[in-house]
DNA sequence: GCGACAG
DNA sequence: ATCTTGTCGC
């Protein structure tokens, strides 16, 4: 943990389900004082999906992470949790009712990845604070988002080829991409978390991406998460044997 | 007040 | 997010 949480009004025991909207609001904009979105300053060799699924009108939540090595994006490991919110979902504070279970996914890990790729955004975010920074910034981690529906800012459609993009913006400002991963599919809205860059974001999606809408870690995020729910995978930390990735 | 609105 | 069948297109 970041020692500033504890001299802030975030410390590690906070629980966010107690919550009101106006107190989350002052959380984020605290967090928004130790946003770094200096270039990435590692040569990255593993990225992480982080996720989370739940049954309809239920607060509990199955949480994981899953690790590829990087730029090969093969499954190294993953993490699977299972826990609650009560939070409920609100745009713009998605962070408050999904990170309490991805973060206890994360602190599974024996070993951390180098980034982490969220299901939602970075500062593409009214008060740059989308998931993907709250959770770099509270844990010092590399993180970057990739949502598939905008939440904030303005931009024009990108062309219909893979890999073309335009630049989403608000108050003036660049705050992430929309970026077309697959000929004649609707784009994903790509942004830095913490600790990288818009370019190193943008890179990073599209280096991730291959016969499919979203990027590797995202969509094995989602798809490990989900069959963990409905039992197809177990609680726990698990790594592949080392046999299988030849 | 009105429209927008990640998962 | 999740519930769902067929269907259009590459």
């Amino acid at each position: 943990m970041p020692d500033f949480l504890n001299r802030m009004v975030i410390t590690p025991e906070l629980n966010y389900d107690q919550l009101t909207i106006a107190e989350a609001t002052l959380i984020q904009q605290q967090l928004r004082g130790h946003l770094n979105l200096e270039p990435l300053q590692i040569e990255a060799k593993t990225i992480a999906g982080a996720d989370i699924s739940l049954d309809l009108y239920s607060e509990t939540v199955y949480a994981g992470l899953v690790v590829m090595s990087y730029p090969d994006l093969q499954p190294i490991a993953y993490s699977l949790v299972k826990s609650s919110t009560i939070f409920p979902y609100i745009p713009g504070y998605l962070a408050f009712r999904e990170i309490p279970a991805i973060l206890k996914a994360y602190e599974q890990l024996p070993v951390k990845p180098d980034i982490v790729m969220f299901d939602g955004n970075g500062i593409l975010h009214a008060r740059r604070m989308g998931i993907a920074s709250h959770f770099g910034v509270i844990t010092d981690a590399i993180t970057m988002g990739c949502a598939k529906k905008k939440l904030a800012g303005q931009y024009v459609d990108p062309g219909p080829s893979k890999g073309e993009y335009t630049q989403v913006t608000d108050k003036g400002e660049v705050i992430g991409y929309a970026v077309r991963t697959k000929d004649n599919v609707k784009p994903v809205f790509i942004s830095p978390g913490h600790q990288m860059s818009l370019e190193d974001s943008l890179t990073l999606a599209l280096k991730c991406t291959g016969k499919h809408r979203l990027p590797e870690p995202t969509r094995r995020a989602h798809e490990y998460v989900n069959r963990f729910r409905i039992g197809t995978l177990t609680e726990g930390y698990h790594e592949f044997d080392s046999r299988t990735l030849f």
